[in-house]
DNA sequence: TCTGGGGTCCTAGGACCC
DNA sequence: TCTGGGGTCCTAGGACCC
């Protein structure tokens, strides 16, 4: 094994050289779309939507050729139409997204022995350690190999980048799209990220250029012309070495396959603004009912409930509550749901856009963050209501959702169990 | 043209405790 | 009369990513 070559300051942390891909599926949701409806879709320009079709929606995803019209992610379908008016809009195909992202990971899996989902697209594989597995082979032939196999064995093209640690290797995907490879030598990383913008590393959106540009650093190479105490002075210690670190191509987080849910969340856009509190309730209670469905699924529970408001200014707001005891029903959940919208609409009462609940401070079991507590009050959630909505879930699973209305699992019917 | 929905992580102030 | 320092938790808001 090598070593990376000694940085400066801060952290320096000469490590072993890592080997690290970075696979990407190009244009995942267009790709899913036409392989649930090849007959009708296949070779024509596409426009993944997301939210509801035609009515405030944004572009999830668009192909290719519509790309090249410069439709682009998360533009509003309207401007995405002018541009390409040809084409033709569907929905993202969850189903079939969800199956190829675990075949993906299953593939992959295969490979590396550290191998990380990052989302349902994308994942990063460790490969240090396999040199000997892989007769010394160079990272760029063993990323073909995967390559072709990934296609053989799902059908997904993708892009894989590839360095010496997590973020270069994403950085170099980008070059690799469409489905070619690109991999970062060892000992190159600094000269490669010198030739980026400063928006392309990870974690530089919109906000922070500006500020940046605000204070005359427009250039990868102004930024890192700065030292860290002059970046700390504007940011703090963390924020300085983080950026610090970043635009030179260091990067010693690790591959890891932590995938513990922190949050749970539902949340709607509403085809026309909502004023009347009935009508925020009434949405209210839907999100709550798939969040809460959700966090079963997961077979979690959730001391910390938040309702969202997106004012018709686009304004977000949000109120929060953190109960002593974890829920996972939405009797108990909207019970405070409820409250906190009214909290929300008591600080500014007016239209809303979009409504939202979410549910952190998750864990595993039900229990009291402080067990005495339980003895002094009833609990929130009995294990009744917990048995009731899970027999609800177990009726949705068989029957479709519309099996049960929300409105009836709030006050379940003496009938069920 | 008018802005989705699912997440993660960070910050800053206040409460509270030792 | 002057008034610590550190840690943790909670809340509200925001940046960012896919």
């Amino acid at each position: 094994m090598t070593r990376s070559p000694a940085t400066d300051s801060p952290d320096s942390a000469p490590v072993i050289q890592r080997r690290v891909l970075h696979v990407d599926v190009d244009a995942m949701f267009v790709q899913c779309a036409i392989m649930a409806d090849p007959a009708g879709l296949a070779d024509r320009p596409l426009i993944l939507v997301g939210g509801r079709p035609e009515q405030r929606g944004v572009v999830a995803s668009a192909s290719y050729g519509c790309r090249a019209y410069g439709v682009r992610s998360a533009m509003p379908m309207a401007t995405a139409l002018r541009l390409c008016p040809e084409a033709t809009v569907v929905p993202v195909a969850r189903e079939m997204v969800r199956a190829k992202s675990r075949e993906l990971r299953q593939v992959l899996e295969a490979w590396a022995p550290v191998a990380a989902m990052a989302s349902v697209d994308e994942a990063y594989l460790d490969l240090t350690g396999t040199e000997a597995l892989y007769r010394h082979e160079p990272l760029e032939g063993t990323a073909r190999r995967i390559q072709r196999d990934v296609k053989l064995r799902t059908a997904l093209d993708v892009s894989i980048g590839g360095g010496s640690n997590r973020l270069v290797a994403k950085l170099a995907t980008s070059f690799a799209k469409p489905r070619g490879v690109f991999i970062v030598p060892a000992g190159g990383e600094e000269e490669f990220v010198g030739g980026l913008e400063i928006g392309d590393l990870i974690g530089v959106g919109p906000s922070l250029r500006e500020e940046l540009r605000g204070r005359g650093v427009s250039s990868m190479h102004s930024l890192r012309a700065l030292d860290v105490s002059t970046l700390a002075g504007w940011w703090g210690e963390d924020r300085a070495r983080w950026l610090w670190r970043r635009c030179r191509g260091i990067d010693t987080t690790p591959v890891a396959e932590d995938d513990v849910t922190r949050s749970v969340s539902s949340e709607t856009t509403f085809p026309r603004d909502v004023r009347e509190l009935e009508g925020l309730e009434e949405a209210l209670l839907a999100q709550t009912v798939d969040a809460a469905g959700s966090l079963r699924k997961k077979g979690l529970y959730a001391r910390t409930i938040t309702v969202k408001l997106r004012d018709a200014d686009f304004r977000d707001r949000s109120r929060s509550r953190t109960l002593d005891e974890a829920v996972q029903t939405e009797r108990a959940i909207f019970r405070v749901a409820r409250e906190l919208l009214r909290d929300l609409r008591r600080q500014r009462d007016t239209p809303a856009r979009l409504i939202g609940v979410g549910l952190t401070n998750l864990s595993e079991t039900g229990e009291s963050a402080q067990g005495v507590l339980l003895d002094v009050a009833p609990p929130v959630e009995s294990e009744r209501d917990r048995a009731v909505a899970r027999a609800a879930d177990r009726l949705r699973a068989k029957f479709g959702s519309a099996a049960l209305q929300p409105g009836r699992l709030v006050r379940p019917s003496r009938e069920e169990p």
